[in-house]
Order: C-alpha cells, then sequence, then structure tokens
DNA sequence: CTTTTATTGATACAAGGTATTGACAGTGTG
DNA sequence: CACACTGTCAATACCTTGTATCAATAAAAG
C-alpha cells in the first residue's frame, strides 16, 4: 500500500467539519476522542484498514475507534470497502456522497467512487422477484489504477471467492 | 436461519458430481476428506458458513475444510458472498456457473444467482478511467425473499458500512 | 512395492471486530 | 454553579474467520 498524494488543507478541513458533522447529526456528544478522530481521519487519503486508525491514536482505545467508524459508516461519511480477498477498507466519501459505487485499486487500495446510469436502471428493473423486497445492494469494481500499472507492470493473478474475473 | 428447503436427490447428485470434477480437474488427489466434503456440500441448500461446514464433518480438521472451500472457490462450484455485515457465506453455484450476481435474503441467508443485461452493459463500458485496468467486480443485491416477508413482516432496519440502502 | 509428493489434522497465530465493565466526562436541569 | 443522568471512555476478554507451520500419512506414479 503506497500512494501518499498530498490532500490540499481546505479539502482536509472540510472533511473534518463534514465528520464533526456527522456525529453531532447523530446525536452523539463531542468529545476529545471524537474530535482528535475527525482530524486524523480527515487527513486520510486513498483507503485506510480500522487498524492503522487505531495505531494512529494510541491514546484511544480500540473500542472507541470502531465505535467511530461504525457510527459514522451509518452517518454516510465514512464508507467501508472490501477487498476481493475479504478483508475490510474504509475510506471518506467525497464526490457522491448519497449513492455511489467504489472503484478499488486492488495494488494500492486506493478507493474512487463512481456512478454509472446501467447500474441505476438495473437497480431500478430490479424489482426483487415477486414478492420479495430489496433492501440494498453492494457493488465494488477492481482494478489496478494508473499509478500501480507503471510501477508494477505485470499481472498479479488475483481470485478470490465471491469476485469474477473479467475477460482479459 | 431457517428454510430448509428440501433438495431432490438428483440435483443433490449432480451438485456432488460437479465438486469432483472441480477437485480432478484442478489436478487435486482425490481422497476421502475431499469426498466426505463433496457429499456434504452437495446436500446443502441456501448458505453456508465455513464453521457449519467443519461443524457437520467432525472427523475432518478445520484447515482441511477451509482449504478444500477456497479450491472450490477458485475452481468456479463454489460462491463466497459477503452479508450486508460483511460476514461472510459460501452457496453452491447452480444455475449460472460462469458468470452471474448474487441476491441474498438477509434474513434466511438464502443465495440466488441472476444475471442483469444493465450489468453486463455496465462492465463493458466501465473500461476504467485511462490506463488503468479492471480486474474484477463483486455485485450483491440484498433483499428479504417471499418466505421471509411472510414469516416475518415488518423492516428490519439493516445498515452496514458499504452497503447502500434502497429508497423505500 | 517403493518412492515421491500432495494432503492431512493439530496447533498456534493473525486480523477484524464485539461485549463487558467500572470509571469518567458532557450536558440539561434546578 | 452544582448535581445527577447518561453517554462515552479505555482496558480487557473474547469471538469469528481464516492462514502458517509442521510432522505424519496416504495417493499416485513408476
Amino acid at each position: 500500500m503506497v500512494m501518499v498524494s498530498k490532500k490540499p488543507s481546505s479539502v482536509v478541513m472540510q472533511a473534518e467539519s463534514n465528520i464533526l458533522a456527522a456525529f453531532e447529526e447523530h446525536g452523539s456528544r463531542m468529545t476529545w476522542s471524537r474530535r482528535e478522530l475527525a482530524r486524523t481521519l480527515a487527513r486520510r487519503t486513498g483507503s485506510f484498514s480500522a487498524e492503522e486508525i487505531v495505531a494512529a491514536l494510541p491514546d484511544l482505545g480500540r473500542a472507541t475507534v470502531y465505535r467511530a467508524l461504525r457510527l459514522l459508516g451509518e452517518a454516510g461519511v465514512l464508507c467501508k470497502t472490501t477487498m476481493p480477498d475479504g478483508t475490510p477498507r474504509y475510506s471518506l466519501d467525497c464526490a457522491h456522497p448519497y449513492h455511489h459505487h467504489h472503484l478499488v485499486c486492488i495494488t494500492c487500495g486506493r478507493v474512487d467512487e463512481f456512478r454509472h446510469p446501467s447500474v441505476e436502471r438495473m437497480l431500478r428493473t430490479m424489482k426483487a422477484p415477486a414478492g420479495s423486497e430489496l433492501m440494498g445492494h453492494r457493488l465494488e469494481l477492481y482494478h489496478r489504477c494508473v499509478v500501480c500499472r507503471e510501477s508494477f507492470p505485470g499481472s498479479p493473478d488475483i481470485h478470490v471467492h465471491g469476485t469474477h474475473a473479467h475477460a482479459r
């Protein structure tokens, strides 16, 4: 996991206040822990694991971090993405806060958001089989981003249960 | 997790030989363990966890079961699905062995396979951002199946990171 | 039948996350 | 401002889902 592209400070501040707002709107108390967390998360680029955040905030308890991540996920400012091998990664919602899917680089872990009309069409027309009720969905596209292709040419042979390879 | 619909014995036998064939085609040795596993998996309906299989085969080691599940996943006869909360479930591939997505009941865990032209169109046109390379994808639709809706009316309020709720 | 090599089960371990608990800190009320 | 109420905290233990290791064993090839 490389890729430490710089994040403009205006974007960081925006992200931080988004996070704080999410806590507020959820009715959570504003504590030092949560402020620290917001500050730390806002600076992140790309995706990260929960344990990375735990490590970055040694003065917060594990449970506290996990609780906050779940809360922010429910509030819609943080997304939990599943890598091809099933390990979870978190990323901040930026571009499309309300509905989007993920384009995930399997090499550096970078997560981008996208929308595509065909997906929305599919979701509308899927009106699940007679009598059932659609409740939600998960869509992730796995790729190798430009930077990673340039740094490491060649094709990593990745297969994982539940993931469908694309024809070459 | 309820739903013990009966599986016709012809289907069971078909599934069992599919599994054995998968081992064979992969070049694996045919062992007693793998035969037992094939027999057990073939009888399953709906989805199941790895630990359920471990428990059902007390004479096989944990590692053996996990190894076989991974192998069968790679061979394409078994799918690993991610529930909304991130826990994995396995299910046999039946209808569309080569390319499909999953319609997952969040109440009983039943997994159905589906295809939808809009999804295929999206995948074709997504030709990921300039210079990157699409490697695979994961698409799961979460719903409550007919049986579960009848058994438990009311709407469970499920939200999990990375899953997007559908408008009601 | 012997050799080779994949496979096995046991065990330990790693990652990701939740449950519990006593202590403590924010916040609304008086 | 003081108090009590309740959310939140850190620490810890524990759970689930898997993987790594390794010596013993069983397929399969010759």
